[in-house]
DNA sequence: ATTTACATTAAAACTATTCTAAACTGTTGA
DNA sequence: TCAACAGTTTAGAATAGTTTTAATGTAAAT
């Protein structure tokens, strides 16, 4: 299966139509070796800049939102002004740099597994997120 | 030591002078018993509804971020439009309720303390937050 | 081919938050 | 007592991310 069926295939199960703008949408998200963080405004940097496309936020969003709903990306819970979303759809944990705003994986190895004994009455565990905020020394808490 | 006192020990150590306004923010955050979770949006329907006072938006968001500098407040990483505070600074974490947008305290005897084994070279660990995301069982994931 | 439902787009709208600039307050010291 | 000033409050403007709108365009089904 090439990567233009494979695209095909996620933006179906996603319930969207496979169009030219949607294809360059995914073509930055899932042709990457190596899963990664993105904020909207980085998508539609990569999208001008790399692929000199240029794409209307509206459908960017769109696109992103359906992905996220069918699960074939993961947004990262952080108070921040911005959207972070993650292609590493695995579970799995985050450091978050406060002086760069960046975000790192954690990897398995770097921490136990979260074991939670009770939830809320009547109510199903959709996602357990850890994240290890870390800055510099010298840095105040934000 | 009364209240009234506290406060003003409180916003001095968080380099604010206790005018009128500010010791009314902190009746409504530090003087009910319990902990709680807050938007500004609710903060602010509090100060209006409850102590009929009226207080520009501005100073209350320079009073919650002098105070969260200070570590009076917490706010909770969530990915959502508005900020989340809790007047609850130990360690603690959430299960957030995606169906009432509802935050949770998560008890220390339901959920085991998170090991971090490693952490990103040169940087200080400054707060490690556990959010459990949690809904209805027919619903999907946000 | 034609039709229909879905997509794309630019621009407007919306919302939370931050900034601004003017008016105000309280304290200090002459 | 009062002038000066440092910090405060405020309404409204500005900003930034995101969502909506409404007109136009396109894919796919018949």
């Amino acid at each position: 299966m090439n990567n233009i069926s494979i695209y095909t295939k996620k933006l179906r199960e996603s319930g969207l139509r496979p169009t030219r703008q949607r294809l360059k949408i995914c073509e930055v998200l899932f042709s990457p070796e190596k899963t990664f963080h993105f904020t909207i405004n980085d998508l539609t940097k990569i999208i001008e800049d790399k692929l000199s496309e240029k794409i209307s936020l509206a459908t960017i969003y769109n696109t992103i939102h359906a992905f996220k709903k069918k699960g074939y990306l993961k947004e990262i819970s952080i108070n921040s002004d911005k959207s972070y979303f993650d292609t590493n759809v695995t579970e799995h944990h985050h450091f978050f740099d406060e002086d760069t705003n960046e975000l790192i994986d954690c990897s398995n190895e770097d921490i136990d597994s979260v074991n939670i004994k009770k939830n809320i009455t009547g109510k199903k565990i959709k996602s357990v997120e850890v994240l290890i905020k870390v800055a510099s020394d010298n840095q105040n808490q934000k």
